[in-house]
DNA sequence: TAGATTGTTAATCGATTAACAATC
DNA sequence: TAGATTGTTAATCGATTAACAATC
């Protein structure tokens, strides 16, 4: 039983965590919502509300335990049970993805990887098989795999989501530039490279335009 | 001079960027906000809206023009006028980004990476040299360096955010999961991927729960 | 003309912020 | 007690959606 939280709420929430993980072991006991939201550059009270959210009792003047708001993030996370996943595309990002050791502080486990160039299967990364594509479905059921994570070209991407959702998994997280179309009850995470580089540039755009520059 | 746009709409501009260049040359010349909002799961309404602001014109009964949408498109976000960027911490990611191609597609185009590691300086990806650390002040000013990529461990990601901005970076994009506190004037857009996962162990959790697998 | 599609104005919705009462 | 900090209720803000008039 969960209850809903906002989108917006769930977003931050990782990144408060993270703050208290990144905090010497030696500080004090207890941490306010205050010194949170100083670190983050966010709202104060947007953090107090967020913590209210996921239940971390806070006392007034005192601010809340930093050990148990860190566990209750965590289990609100669900990183503390781990969820496997595999990744199909083992190309250049997809084998970072897979060196890439922080993915199991957050709950996530890949288990396999898969491709159709002949070269890259057979190989491994970190540990981590990269097999051939004909193998995923069967991987995919006989292991309950829930989550996939597509770095393949763009113009594979939706056959790849469309096989990955029909071996059974209900999460995706997309890396190409493509737009997947699913079933309703599928959730999908795109990495969306382009809008943060629309984001970025405009940003210069108006800095330099402000300068005089342009 | 750039009139200013809500940042939602200026996020999915490069989506519907992407699918005009997706669909093929031999089609209609006309496409309508309800053809472009059914085929990126969003509402019609929102995409024509969205359109309106960048002022490609549309004509009742027709839609837009197609080429003349794709080029306003273009120009608004910037893709036709390039954006050198530094690329700073060339480990695999670092690396799996430099040899990405799809990068000049977005207008921008990263001139050289930098790292602190001495096996790694010296090398060159995808033809972009990777230089000591130590070069990365002289270069970034030398070539007016506006944007940088931080791609180091996190531990390191505010140190070298702190350097490019000194070295005359305004926007920096961030690809670990530290905040990156900045002055006021300069803009940080992280991939944020422990909230990405955060969403998809939820989503996860949710579907698994009604099944009563939990 | 009739129907499809646009752009705009108004209504709704969700998230953030402000105000304030509660309490350690 | 006084001051700091919490949680909650109300107000504001921005974005989405609905309604509708305009037009090819």
């Amino acid at each position: 039983m969960t209850q809903s939280i906002p989108l917006q709420t769930l977003k931050r929430l990782p990144a408060y965590l993270q703050y208290l993980k990144s905090q010497p072991k030696g500080g004090a006991d207890n941490v306010s919502a205050g010194q949170i939201a100083a670190a983050l550059s966010l709202g104060e009270i947007q953090v107090r509300k967020d913590l209210a959210m996921i239940s971390a009792k806070g006392r007034p003047k005192i601010g809340y335990i930093r050990e148990d708001l860190k566990g209750d993030l965590e289990f609100f996370l669900g990183y503390s049970q781990v969820d496997d996943a595999v990744l199909v595309g083992a190309g250049r990002l997809g084998r970072a993805l897979l060196s890439y050791e922080g993915f199991k502080e957050y709950g996530l486990n890949i288990v396999a990887a898969f491709d159709t160039d002949a070269r890259a299967a057979g190989r491994e990364e970190n540990g981590i098989p990269i097999l051939p594509a004909e193998k995923m479905g069967g991987l995919c059921r006989r292991m309950n795999i829930r989550i996939g994570i597509i770095t393949v070209p763009a113009a594979a991407a939706q056959e790849v989501c469309d096989s990955l959702v029909a071996c059974g998994v209900l999460a995706v997280w997309n890396f190409t530039p493509s737009h997947l179309r699913v079933a309703e009850h599928i959730l999908v995470r795109s990495e969306n490279m382009a809008a943060s580089l629309a984001m970025l540039s405009r940003h210069l755009e108006e800095k330099l335009c402000a300068r005089g520059q342009k």
